[in-house]
DNA sequence: CCGATATTTCAGAAATAACTGAAAACTCGG
DNA sequence: CCGAGTTTTCAGTTATTTCTGAAATATCGG
Protein backbone atom coordinates (compact mmCIF):
# COMPACT_ATOMS: atom_id res chain seq x y z
CA UNK A 1 0.00 0.00 0.00
CA UNK A 2 1.33 3.43 -1.43
CA UNK A 3 -0.73 6.82 0.12
CA UNK A 4 -0.03 9.77 2.16
CA UNK A 5 0.03 8.62 5.82
CA UNK A 6 -2.86 10.84 6.39
CA UNK A 7 -5.30 8.60 3.75
CA UNK A 8 -3.40 5.67 4.66
CA UNK A 9 -4.25 5.71 8.32
CA UNK A 10 -8.24 6.49 6.46
CA UNK A 11 -7.93 3.69 4.78
CA UNK A 12 -6.86 1.30 7.42
CA UNK A 13 -9.20 2.16 9.88
CA UNK A 14 -12.06 1.43 7.57
CA UNK A 15 -10.52 -1.41 6.27
CA UNK A 16 -10.28 -2.96 10.91
CA UNK A 17 -14.20 -1.02 11.15
CA UNK A 18 -15.40 -3.25 7.96
CA UNK A 19 -16.06 -6.48 9.54
CA UNK A 20 -18.10 -4.57 12.34
CA UNK A 21 -20.09 -2.73 9.28
CA UNK A 22 -20.61 -6.55 7.95
CA UNK A 23 -18.03 -5.62 4.66
CA UNK A 24 -15.00 -7.54 4.30
CA UNK A 25 -11.61 -5.46 5.20
CA UNK A 26 -11.12 -5.01 1.44
CA UNK A 27 -14.45 -3.41 0.87
CA UNK A 28 -13.96 -1.38 3.36
CA UNK A 29 -10.95 0.16 2.45
CA UNK A 30 -11.42 0.24 -1.68
CA UNK A 31 -15.00 2.16 0.13
CA UNK A 32 -12.22 4.54 2.46
CA UNK A 33 -10.21 5.44 -0.62
CA UNK A 34 -13.21 6.17 -2.88
CA UNK A 35 -14.72 8.30 -0.90
CA UNK A 36 -11.60 10.41 0.16
CA UNK A 37 -10.38 10.25 -3.66
CA UNK A 38 -10.23 13.84 -5.42
CA UNK A 39 -11.47 12.19 -8.56
CA UNK A 40 -12.97 8.80 -10.02
CA UNK A 41 -10.76 5.77 -10.03
CA UNK A 42 -10.63 2.56 -11.92
CA UNK A 43 -9.34 -0.80 -10.54
CA UNK A 44 -6.06 -0.68 -11.77
CA UNK A 45 -5.65 2.39 -9.01
CA UNK A 46 -7.25 0.37 -6.26
CA UNK A 47 -5.14 -2.93 -6.92
CA UNK A 48 -1.99 -0.28 -7.11
CA UNK A 49 -2.80 2.03 -4.01
CA UNK A 50 -4.00 -0.80 -1.73
CA UNK A 51 -1.56 -4.07 -2.98
CA UNK A 52 -4.48 -6.50 -3.15
CA UNK A 53 -5.32 -8.81 -5.76
CA UNK A 54 -7.22 -6.92 -9.32
CA UNK A 55 -10.04 -10.16 -8.40
CA UNK A 56 -10.33 -8.89 -5.03
CA UNK A 57 -10.79 -5.55 -5.77
CA UNK A 58 -13.54 -6.43 -8.71
CA UNK A 59 -15.15 -8.36 -6.14
CA UNK A 60 -14.97 -5.89 -3.52
CA UNK A 61 -16.51 -3.20 -6.48
CA UNK A 62 -19.28 -5.27 -7.33
CA UNK A 63 -20.36 -5.47 -3.27
CA UNK A 64 -20.66 -1.65 -2.80
CA UNK A 65 -22.43 -1.74 -6.30
CA UNK A 66 -25.04 -4.20 -4.57
CA UNK A 67 -24.82 -1.61 -1.60
CA UNK A 68 -25.67 1.48 -4.12
CA UNK A 69 -22.53 3.02 -2.24
CA UNK A 70 -20.80 3.90 -5.95
CA UNK A 71 -21.35 5.70 -8.70
CA UNK A 72 -20.22 4.34 -12.26
CA UNK A 73 -17.89 6.83 -14.30
CA UNK A 74 -16.76 6.57 -17.45
CA UNK A 75 -13.62 8.86 -19.40
CA UNK A 76 -14.07 10.01 -23.10
CA UNK A 77 -11.38 7.59 -25.04
CA UNK A 78 -10.62 5.40 -21.83
CA UNK A 79 -12.51 2.05 -22.17
CA UNK A 80 -11.93 1.32 -18.34
CA UNK A 81 -14.90 1.68 -15.55
CA UNK A 82 -13.91 4.51 -12.83
CA UNK A 83 -15.96 4.47 -9.65
CA UNK A 84 -16.90 7.09 -7.31
CA UNK A 85 -18.28 7.63 -3.77
CA UNK A 86 -21.49 10.10 -4.50
CA UNK A 87 -20.40 13.77 -4.04
CA UNK A 88 -23.16 14.63 -1.37
CA UNK A 89 -21.86 12.57 2.07
CA UNK A 90 -25.42 13.04 3.22
CA UNK A 91 -26.55 10.51 0.10
CA UNK A 92 -24.21 8.24 1.12
CA UNK A 93 -25.46 8.10 4.90
CA UNK A 94 -28.96 7.61 3.46
CA UNK A 95 -28.07 4.60 1.50
CA UNK A 96 -26.23 3.31 4.21
CA UNK A 97 -29.80 3.11 6.55
CA UNK A 98 -31.54 1.89 3.34
CA UNK A 99 -29.36 -1.05 2.58
CA UNK A 100 -28.80 -1.33 6.66
CA UNK A 101 -32.27 -1.93 7.27
CA UNK A 102 -33.40 -4.08 3.99
CA UNK A 103 -30.35 -6.63 5.71
CA UNK A 104 -31.01 -6.33 9.03
CA UNK A 105 -34.37 -4.94 9.96
CA UNK A 106 -36.96 -6.25 7.14
CA UNK A 107 -35.98 -9.95 6.88
CA UNK A 108 -36.60 -10.05 10.74
CA UNK A 109 -40.27 -7.71 10.61
CA UNK A 110 -41.13 -10.59 7.92
CA UNK A 111 -40.44 -13.50 10.17
CA UNK A 112 -42.05 -12.08 12.91
CA UNK A 113 -45.45 -11.60 10.78
CA UNK A 114 -45.28 -14.76 9.63
CA UNK A 115 -44.79 -16.73 13.04
CA UNK A 116 -47.59 -14.11 14.33
CA UNK A 117 -49.78 -15.99 12.29
CA UNK A 118 -49.36 -19.40 13.64
CA UNK A 119 -51.06 -21.24 16.48
CA UNK A 120 -49.02 -21.14 20.15
CA UNK A 121 -49.40 -24.78 20.87
CA UNK A 122 -48.04 -24.62 24.22
CA UNK A 123 -47.52 -21.98 27.05
CA UNK A 124 -43.89 -21.78 26.03
CA UNK A 125 -45.41 -21.16 22.67
CA UNK A 126 -47.59 -18.50 23.80
CA UNK A 127 -45.43 -16.65 25.83
CA UNK A 128 -43.16 -16.35 23.19
CA UNK A 129 -45.58 -15.30 20.84
CA UNK A 130 -46.12 -12.63 23.24
CA UNK A 131 -42.82 -11.23 23.07
CA UNK A 132 -42.06 -11.35 19.14
CA UNK A 133 -45.59 -9.45 19.46
CA UNK A 134 -43.84 -6.84 21.48
CA UNK A 135 -40.54 -7.14 19.18
CA UNK A 136 -43.10 -6.78 15.51
CA UNK A 137 -45.00 -4.07 17.35
CA UNK A 138 -41.56 -1.63 17.93
CA UNK A 139 -39.94 -2.32 14.90
CA UNK A 140 -43.34 -1.95 13.04
CA UNK A 141 -43.42 1.36 14.61
CA UNK A 142 -39.55 2.39 14.06
CA UNK A 143 -39.52 1.29 9.97
CA UNK A 144 -42.81 3.67 9.75
CA UNK A 145 -41.34 6.43 11.48
CA UNK A 146 -38.06 5.79 9.47
CA UNK A 147 -40.30 5.95 6.56
CA UNK A 148 -41.92 9.27 7.35
CA UNK A 149 -38.18 10.97 8.05
CA UNK A 150 -36.78 9.79 4.77
CA UNK A 151 -38.96 11.76 2.80
CA UNK A 152 -38.17 14.70 4.73
CA UNK A 153 -35.27 16.49 2.58
CA UNK A 154 -32.03 17.02 3.91
CA UNK A 155 -32.01 20.40 4.72
CA UNK A 156 -34.82 20.55 7.00
CA UNK A 157 -34.06 17.17 8.14
CA UNK A 158 -30.82 18.58 9.60
CA UNK A 159 -32.78 21.93 10.83
CA UNK A 160 -34.88 19.14 13.05
CA UNK A 161 -31.86 17.42 14.38
CA UNK A 162 -30.31 20.95 15.32
CA UNK A 163 -33.57 21.50 17.27
CA UNK A 164 -32.49 18.06 19.34
CA UNK A 165 -34.65 17.41 22.46
CA UNK A 166 -36.11 20.88 22.32
CA UNK A 167 -38.29 19.13 19.11
CA UNK A 168 -40.02 17.32 22.49
CA UNK A 169 -41.21 20.25 23.28
CA UNK A 170 -44.08 20.71 20.49
CA UNK A 171 -45.96 17.67 22.74
CA UNK A 172 -46.58 20.20 25.75
CA UNK A 173 -48.05 22.88 23.08
CA UNK A 174 -50.52 20.90 20.88
CA UNK A 175 -51.75 18.95 24.23
CA UNK A 176 -52.04 23.03 25.49
CA UNK A 177 -53.75 23.36 22.90
CA UNK A 178 -56.01 20.63 22.62
CA UNK A 179 -54.37 18.35 19.64
CA UNK A 180 -55.14 14.64 19.28
CA UNK A 181 -52.48 12.91 18.38
CA UNK A 182 -53.31 10.49 15.62
CA UNK A 183 -51.14 9.28 13.41
CA UNK A 184 -53.66 9.42 9.88
CA UNK A 185 -53.56 12.95 9.99
CA UNK A 186 -57.39 13.04 9.56
CA UNK A 187 -58.32 14.85 12.50
CA UNK A 188 -55.14 16.86 13.68
CA UNK A 189 -54.78 20.68 13.23
CA UNK A 190 -51.06 21.00 12.50
CA UNK A 191 -49.34 24.38 13.78
CA UNK A 192 -49.54 24.97 10.06
CA UNK A 193 -53.87 25.18 10.08
CA UNK A 194 -54.85 25.84 13.49
CA UNK A 195 -57.93 27.02 12.94
CA UNK A 196 -59.96 24.08 13.61
CA UNK A 197 -58.01 23.50 17.21
CA UNK A 198 -59.56 25.31 20.06
CA UNK B 1 -31.90 -28.45 19.51
CA UNK B 2 -35.17 -29.53 20.95
CA UNK B 3 -37.50 -26.06 21.31
CA UNK B 4 -41.37 -25.58 20.00
CA UNK B 5 -41.11 -25.09 16.65
CA UNK B 6 -42.33 -21.11 16.73
CA UNK B 7 -39.61 -20.81 19.11
CA UNK B 8 -37.43 -22.76 17.17
CA UNK B 9 -37.91 -20.42 14.08
CA UNK B 10 -37.04 -17.58 15.91
CA UNK B 11 -33.69 -18.77 16.87
CA UNK B 12 -32.52 -20.43 14.13
CA UNK B 13 -33.51 -17.05 12.68
CA UNK B 14 -31.58 -14.84 14.83
CA UNK B 15 -28.71 -16.78 14.55
CA UNK B 16 -28.21 -16.54 10.82
CA UNK B 17 -28.71 -12.84 11.50
CA UNK B 18 -26.06 -12.70 14.10
CA UNK B 19 -23.80 -12.70 11.99
CA UNK B 20 -25.01 -9.40 10.33
CA UNK B 21 -25.26 -7.80 13.35
CA UNK B 22 -21.99 -8.28 14.78
CA UNK B 23 -22.31 -11.11 16.31
CA UNK B 24 -21.98 -14.71 16.15
CA UNK B 25 -24.30 -17.39 15.61
CA UNK B 26 -24.58 -18.58 18.89
CA UNK B 27 -24.87 -15.12 20.23
CA UNK B 28 -27.74 -14.46 18.30
CA UNK B 29 -29.44 -17.98 19.51
CA UNK B 30 -28.65 -17.39 22.75
CA UNK B 31 -30.10 -13.99 22.86
CA UNK B 32 -33.25 -15.01 20.71
CA UNK B 33 -34.09 -17.86 23.33
CA UNK B 34 -33.52 -15.66 26.89
CA UNK B 35 -36.07 -12.86 25.12
CA UNK B 36 -38.58 -15.36 25.03
CA UNK B 37 -37.89 -17.31 27.39
CA UNK B 38 -40.81 -16.86 30.29
CA UNK B 39 -38.15 -17.10 33.14
CA UNK B 40 -34.49 -17.18 33.65
CA UNK B 41 -32.56 -19.53 32.15
CA UNK B 42 -29.14 -21.11 33.53
CA UNK B 43 -26.10 -21.87 31.06
CA UNK B 44 -27.15 -25.81 31.49
CA UNK B 45 -30.89 -24.89 29.98
CA UNK B 46 -29.46 -23.47 27.18
CA UNK B 47 -27.00 -25.89 26.22
CA UNK B 48 -29.65 -28.35 26.20
CA UNK B 49 -31.88 -26.06 24.21
CA UNK B 50 -29.37 -25.28 21.76
CA UNK B 51 -27.53 -28.43 21.74
CA UNK B 52 -23.96 -26.67 21.28
CA UNK B 53 -21.15 -26.91 24.16
CA UNK B 54 -21.28 -25.75 27.66
CA UNK B 55 -18.17 -23.48 27.14
CA UNK B 56 -19.34 -22.25 23.86
CA UNK B 57 -22.23 -20.98 25.90
CA UNK B 58 -20.10 -19.53 28.72
CA UNK B 59 -18.50 -17.54 26.31
CA UNK B 60 -21.79 -16.64 24.35
CA UNK B 61 -23.32 -15.33 27.96
CA UNK B 62 -19.70 -13.14 28.40
CA UNK B 63 -20.41 -11.56 25.21
CA UNK B 64 -23.84 -10.82 26.15
CA UNK B 65 -23.00 -9.06 29.25
CA UNK B 66 -20.36 -6.88 27.71
CA UNK B 67 -23.34 -5.60 25.61
CA UNK B 68 -25.20 -4.99 28.89
CA UNK B 69 -28.04 -6.67 26.98
CA UNK B 70 -28.70 -9.72 29.81
CA UNK B 71 -29.72 -9.20 33.34
CA UNK B 72 -28.25 -12.30 36.21
CA UNK B 73 -30.61 -13.37 38.18
CA UNK B 74 -30.58 -16.37 40.72
CA UNK B 75 -32.81 -18.52 42.80
CA UNK B 76 -32.56 -19.36 46.67
CA UNK B 77 -30.80 -22.70 47.10
CA UNK B 78 -29.43 -22.50 43.67
CA UNK B 79 -25.73 -21.74 43.05
CA UNK B 80 -26.01 -21.69 39.14
CA UNK B 81 -26.04 -18.38 37.49
CA UNK B 82 -29.21 -17.13 35.76
CA UNK B 83 -29.95 -15.21 33.24
CA UNK B 84 -32.94 -13.29 31.41
CA UNK B 85 -33.34 -10.51 29.01
CA UNK B 86 -34.75 -7.26 30.03
CA UNK B 87 -38.38 -7.31 30.60
CA UNK B 88 -39.10 -3.78 28.85
CA UNK B 89 -37.84 -4.00 25.23
CA UNK B 90 -37.10 -0.35 24.74
CA UNK B 91 -34.61 -1.20 27.02
CA UNK B 92 -33.15 -3.26 24.80
CA UNK B 93 -33.10 -1.10 21.88
CA UNK B 94 -31.74 1.59 23.69
CA UNK B 95 -28.96 -0.99 25.03
CA UNK B 96 -28.06 -2.08 21.26
CA UNK B 97 -27.92 1.43 19.81
CA UNK B 98 -26.00 2.49 22.73
CA UNK B 99 -23.69 -0.11 22.41
CA UNK B 100 -23.31 -0.07 18.04
CA UNK B 101 -22.61 3.97 18.67
CA UNK B 102 -19.72 2.75 20.98
CA UNK B 103 -18.53 0.15 18.58
CA UNK B 104 -18.95 1.78 15.73
CA UNK B 105 -19.25 5.27 15.36
CA UNK B 106 -16.80 6.64 17.92
CA UNK B 107 -13.50 4.91 17.21
CA UNK B 108 -14.25 6.89 13.69
CA UNK B 109 -14.83 9.86 15.66
CA UNK B 110 -12.01 10.13 17.05
CA UNK B 111 -9.74 8.93 14.09
CA UNK B 112 -11.37 11.65 12.32
CA UNK B 113 -11.04 14.28 15.02
CA UNK B 114 -6.99 13.01 15.08
CA UNK B 115 -6.26 13.13 11.55
CA UNK B 116 -7.76 16.38 10.80
CA UNK B 117 -5.61 17.62 13.44
CA UNK B 118 -2.88 16.60 11.07
CA UNK B 119 -1.49 18.96 8.35
CA UNK B 120 -1.21 18.26 4.75
CA UNK B 121 1.29 17.29 2.70
CA UNK B 122 0.07 16.82 -1.05
CA UNK B 123 -3.19 18.49 -2.61
CA UNK B 124 -4.20 14.39 -2.50
CA UNK B 125 -4.08 14.56 1.14
CA UNK B 126 -5.79 18.41 1.69
CA UNK B 127 -8.66 17.05 -0.56
CA UNK B 128 -8.41 14.17 1.49
CA UNK B 129 -9.11 16.18 4.60
CA UNK B 130 -11.74 18.28 3.15
CA UNK B 131 -13.73 15.06 2.47
CA UNK B 132 -13.12 13.75 6.50
CA UNK B 133 -13.76 16.92 7.57
CA UNK B 134 -17.44 16.57 5.86
CA UNK B 135 -17.60 13.46 7.56
CA UNK B 136 -16.72 14.16 10.63
CA UNK B 137 -18.92 16.97 11.30
CA UNK B 138 -22.12 15.15 10.36
CA UNK B 139 -21.18 12.53 12.42
CA UNK B 140 -20.61 14.97 14.78
CA UNK B 141 -24.23 16.64 14.30
CA UNK B 142 -25.74 13.11 14.64
CA UNK B 143 -24.34 12.06 17.95
CA UNK B 144 -25.13 15.35 19.22
CA UNK B 145 -28.85 14.47 18.17
CA UNK B 146 -28.50 11.44 19.59
CA UNK B 147 -27.65 12.38 22.77
CA UNK B 148 -30.61 14.82 23.15
CA UNK B 149 -33.17 12.03 21.97
CA UNK B 150 -31.65 9.79 24.36
CA UNK B 151 -32.45 11.94 26.95
CA UNK B 152 -36.08 11.57 25.80
CA UNK B 153 -38.17 9.64 27.86
CA UNK B 154 -39.52 6.43 26.09
CA UNK B 155 -43.17 7.33 26.16
CA UNK B 156 -42.50 10.79 25.18
CA UNK B 157 -40.09 9.72 22.59
CA UNK B 158 -43.18 7.09 21.06
CA UNK B 159 -45.39 10.08 20.74
CA UNK B 160 -42.96 11.94 18.89
CA UNK B 161 -42.15 8.90 16.51
CA UNK B 162 -45.48 8.87 16.04
CA UNK B 163 -45.94 12.30 14.75
CA UNK B 164 -44.10 11.26 11.62
CA UNK B 165 -42.36 13.77 9.18
CA UNK B 166 -45.71 15.98 10.63
CA UNK B 167 -42.89 17.04 13.57
CA UNK B 168 -41.32 18.80 10.46
CA UNK B 169 -44.09 21.72 10.60
CA UNK B 170 -42.71 23.08 13.43
CA UNK B 171 -40.21 24.56 11.95
CA UNK B 172 -42.37 26.65 9.61
CA UNK B 173 -44.04 27.52 12.75
CA UNK B 174 -41.10 28.88 14.16
CA UNK B 175 -39.98 30.71 11.16
CA UNK B 176 -43.48 32.56 10.46
CA UNK B 177 -43.31 33.43 14.41
CA UNK B 178 -39.89 35.03 13.66
CA UNK B 179 -38.07 31.99 15.72
CA UNK B 180 -34.35 32.05 15.01
CA UNK B 181 -32.90 28.41 15.63
CA UNK B 182 -30.11 28.29 17.87
CA UNK B 183 -28.75 25.19 19.29
CA UNK B 184 -27.76 26.47 23.04
CA UNK B 185 -31.21 27.90 23.70
CA UNK B 186 -30.34 30.50 24.95
CA UNK B 187 -32.22 33.62 22.28
CA UNK B 188 -34.59 30.50 21.17
CA UNK B 189 -37.71 31.56 22.43
CA UNK B 190 -39.60 27.96 22.44
CA UNK B 191 -43.38 26.72 21.86
CA UNK B 192 -43.29 27.18 25.78
CA UNK B 193 -42.36 30.95 25.99
CA UNK B 194 -43.16 32.77 23.36
CA UNK B 195 -43.40 36.44 25.13
CA UNK B 196 -40.26 37.12 24.13
CA UNK B 197 -40.95 36.22 20.21
CA UNK B 198 -42.11 39.48 18.49
C1' DC C 1 -10.13 -26.93 54.56
C1' DC C 2 -12.64 -30.50 51.83
C1' DG C 3 -15.34 -31.99 48.27
C1' DA C 4 -19.08 -31.10 45.30
C1' DT C 5 -20.86 -28.02 42.03
C1' DA C 6 -20.43 -24.34 38.82
C1' DT C 7 -17.94 -21.38 35.61
C1' DT C 8 -14.02 -19.91 32.81
C1' DT C 9 -10.02 -20.50 30.10
C1' DC C 10 -7.59 -22.06 26.31
C1' DA C 11 -5.17 -24.97 22.83
C1' DG C 12 -6.44 -27.30 19.04
C1' DA C 13 -10.11 -28.84 15.62
C1' DA C 14 -13.72 -27.59 12.60
C1' DA C 15 -16.16 -24.35 9.97
C1' DT C 16 -16.43 -20.20 7.52
C1' DA C 17 -14.85 -16.28 5.03
C1' DA C 18 -11.48 -13.83 2.38
C1' DC C 19 -8.20 -13.71 -1.14
C1' DT C 20 -5.49 -15.09 -5.23
C1' DG C 21 -4.09 -16.54 -9.89
C1' DA C 22 -5.50 -18.40 -13.95
C1' DA C 23 -8.88 -18.95 -17.18
C1' DA C 24 -13.22 -17.53 -19.17
C1' DA C 25 -16.17 -13.99 -20.69
C1' DC C 26 -17.15 -9.70 -22.28
C1' DT C 27 -16.51 -5.30 -25.20
C1' DC C 28 -15.01 -2.42 -28.58
C1' DG C 29 -12.47 -0.34 -32.51
C1' DG C 30 -11.03 -1.50 -36.68
C1' DC D 1 -15.45 -11.15 -36.77
C1' DC D 2 -10.64 -10.55 -34.92
C1' DG D 3 -7.87 -9.39 -31.18
C1' DA D 4 -6.28 -6.28 -27.61
C1' DG D 5 -7.90 -4.48 -23.53
C1' DT D 6 -10.83 -5.06 -19.65
C1' DT D 7 -13.73 -7.33 -16.26
C1' DT D 8 -15.68 -11.44 -14.06
C1' DT D 9 -15.72 -16.05 -12.40
C1' DC D 10 -14.20 -19.71 -9.70
C1' DA D 11 -11.38 -23.57 -7.78
C1' DG D 12 -7.98 -23.83 -4.61
C1' DT D 13 -5.26 -21.67 -0.85
C1' DT D 14 -4.79 -18.89 3.10
C1' DA D 15 -6.52 -16.43 6.96
C1' DT D 16 -9.86 -15.79 10.41
C1' DT D 17 -13.45 -17.01 13.35
C1' DT D 18 -16.09 -20.17 15.85
C1' DC D 19 -16.59 -24.10 18.56
C1' DT D 20 -15.23 -27.95 21.54
C1' DG D 21 -13.34 -30.89 25.29
C1' DA D 22 -10.33 -31.00 28.88
C1' DA D 23 -8.17 -28.75 32.42
C1' DA D 24 -8.00 -24.95 35.54
C1' DT D 25 -10.21 -21.91 38.50
C1' DA D 26 -13.77 -20.25 41.46
C1' DT D 27 -17.49 -20.76 44.96
C1' DC D 28 -19.89 -22.51 48.66
C1' DG D 29 -22.00 -25.59 52.32
C1' DG D 30 -20.54 -28.24 55.81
Amino acid sequence: MNLPPLVQTFVLHFGEMGSRWGVNRTVGQIYALLFVAPEPLNADDIVEALGVSRSNVSMGLKELQAWSLVRLRHKPGDRRDYFAAPEDIWVIVRTLIEERKKREIDPTLSLLRETLMERPESEFERHAQERMREMHDLIDMLTDWYADVRAIETERLVQLMKLGSKISRVLDFRERLGFSIKRDGSQIPSPDNEEGSR
